[in-house]
DNA sequence: TTGTAGGCGTTATCAA
DNA sequence: TTGATAACGCCTACAA
């Protein structure tokens, strides 16, 4: 009776258990489960044993099998295109910061924009049974057989930063026609009309949706569309060198590059072709980071709230693995023009005043750092 | 006997069990297990009435479950200081590349070089059960504590980009001495003989490895040891700023900076004072970036091998799982020096050039794009 | 306040 | 080839 199966020594090399906890200390599996998870009160004398085990095998409550029997993990799956974009580390770090501060962590995957990877991804992290998944949806569409699954598995999707059509799930995106639109309509007040756009893929929504605010900001502006000053890449820094030949081979006098990594690989084909910005050409970008501010050509360029981004998206998930189960929600985060010096504008601007009367002094005011 | 606990109908809202299959293949569980992992032989009728099963409920093995009894998790811990510190994407990224390929995911978390932070994250990690970390170890020592439990416990810890002294573990790491030394001998083969180094945290092993590689570069080259001219910072943007300040004031000719954030620091700061590079100083940075060659001043650096740091950090890792037990193994990878114009090598070149007989052909051809 | 026993979804060991 | 059945480490009614 007294050498029952329960009293088997732990194993060598294998971490310490509950039950080896209750052995040492002398006291039954529920009161060591009890004293960790400070639940129902244990008396003091136990409770002081009990701790006492627990320090001595430095014991650690395995947490594998507290998801088993509790059917939550504690995990949130987080799907990028690549971490190495440097839109995404922010995002992420969003979504850390949010996913920790409510004890959950984050299982990071890379989908490289394929739908393979992206579906080989989700599979994983539905078998990991993680309790949410955080997306940002790989060009292209679902299979049949994964959009399916999807919508009947029972674990909260929120996608972020680019929506998918026939799938009602919660998103958390910005503004990117408002975003692409302010840029274009930039360029127009400083003088450009000429106006070509470096857009992402246009199965993207957002590379849609900065394409039509491009549109619809020409058209505001009265200038013409020109179809050869459109671009289609795919946000990579190559797609940005061949893109920026193929354009700036028609002399535009303003580009509006829809992503950071184009914009590099557009600023390569410039330099090979021997011209200079803003001189030859006005440029806005889109997204800012800390380094665009100290080289040159110092660019004008549209921040997305990055960090917001993730940390929203982390949280509407958890509220939903909460069991909040509202319709689903699109919540659009604002961007922000920056203008800095790539655009031209205040040369266009002080060139205005020089030439005439002041136009529109809030124009000037415009300009920061 | 028919109606026995097992056949209870799958409770509601939760993903099929390997019982449910097994129940709706009129089988034992036995039978399935073997059908999804394909041991053992099974029969072909059995086999398809499976099948057709598991595509039925769509049937997804639940991996906490195998891990539990297995002790294995395919995942892998990785603590980052940052992931948006420009440098760590890649690392991770090369990780998450290793890994994927062997079966394993990545649970990510940044310790913002926190001590408190990064003790959160190795506990939660190992709750997690995790097979093994990969740490570039936050600045500063672990408690007692943590360090204890750390070489106690049975799980691989890999160090990445920062070893930690009294921890003998693996670690994979940049030749940081060579690539500060080389940094440092170019700038002096540029012509300047007054050079300020802005330092990380002498406390991390890499910052320490470069400083040691700046002081012997100036003693090689029989150059000064300016202790005014030494600034310590955190690797932040912030802190280069600052040093940037401190150390313009005293006019070098020349600055070697031991990361990518504090020479955005310092950048602001040289704007600031109104100062040009490479005109009023010679720079060479650590760790290059796609963005650094076409924006001005183009950068002279020291390209670090990340992907391959985080990919080897990994592939090292999963042999210590795979059971591995030699002795603890230091991976140096070799730093690049990648000449562009920060450094004004080429019109110091060229300007001796001009005054007298070309000095070393060799060194002209140093420069590339 | 404390203990007992069943179950979470697998794999693994024996029998049959 | 198949099937019971015991782990894996934990939580949690239900009893005592």
């Amino acid at each position: 009776m007294s050498s029952s199966k329960r009293s088997r020594p732990s194993k060598p090399g294998r971490a310490a258990s509950i039950s080896d906890v209750a052995r040492e200390s002398g006291v039954s599996i529920f009161t060591v489960s009890a004293v960790v998870n400070n639940k129902s009160h244990v008396g003091k004398t136990l409770r002081e044993r009990v701790e006492n085990a627990i320090r001595k095998l430095n014991y650690r409550p395995n947490l594998i099998a507290r998801s088993l029997i509790k059917q939550k993990t504690q995990t949130i799956g987080m799907i990028v295109p690549d971490i190495v974009n440097p839109f995404f580390p922010m995002v992420v770090r969003g979504a850390e910061d949010a996913a920790q501060k409510q004890g959950y962590n984050l299982l990071l995957c890379n989908s490289d924009d394929s739908l393979a990877k992206e579906e080989t991804a989700i599979e994983l992290l539905l078998s990991k049974r993680v309790d949410g998944i955080l997306l940002t949806k790989a060009a292209g569409e679902f299979s049949p057989a994964l959009h399916k699954t999807i919508q009947e598995v029972n674990i909260p999707f929120v996608l972020v930063m680019r929506t998918y059509p026939t799938l009602t799930k919660d998103a958390v995106i910005t503004d990117d026609y408002q975003g692409a639109y302010e840029a274009v309509c930039h360029l127009a007040r400083a003088g450009r009309n000429r106006i070509g756009l470096i857009s992402g893929p246009l199965r993207i929504s957002n590379a849609k949706e900065r394409w039509r605010g491009f549109r619809d900001a020409l058209e505001e502006k009265k200038l013409p569309y020109e179809p050869e000053l459109v671009v289609e890449g795919d946000y990579r820094i190559e797609s940005g060198f061949r893109a920026g030949h193929a354009l700036l081979s028609h002399r535009p006098d303003g580009i509006y590059v829809a992503n950071h990594l184009m914009t590099i690989g557009l600023l390569q084909a410039v330099e090979e072709m021997g011209l200079k910005c803003p001189e030859d050409f006005g440029l806005v970008s889109f997204d800012d980071y800390p380094w665009l501010g100290v080289f040159r050509p110092r660019l004008t360029t549209v921040e997305l709230p990055k960090h917001q981004l993730g940390s929203e998206a982390a949280e509407l998930l958890i509220q939903r693995i909460g069991g909040n189960h509202g319709k689903p929600v699109l919540k659009k985060l604002l961007p922000e023009l920056r203008i800095r010096e790539s655009c031209g504008f205040a040369q266009f601007v002080s060139a205005e005043h020089r030439r005439a009367a002041p136009s529109e002094p809030s124009d000037a005011s415009l300009v920061n750092k």
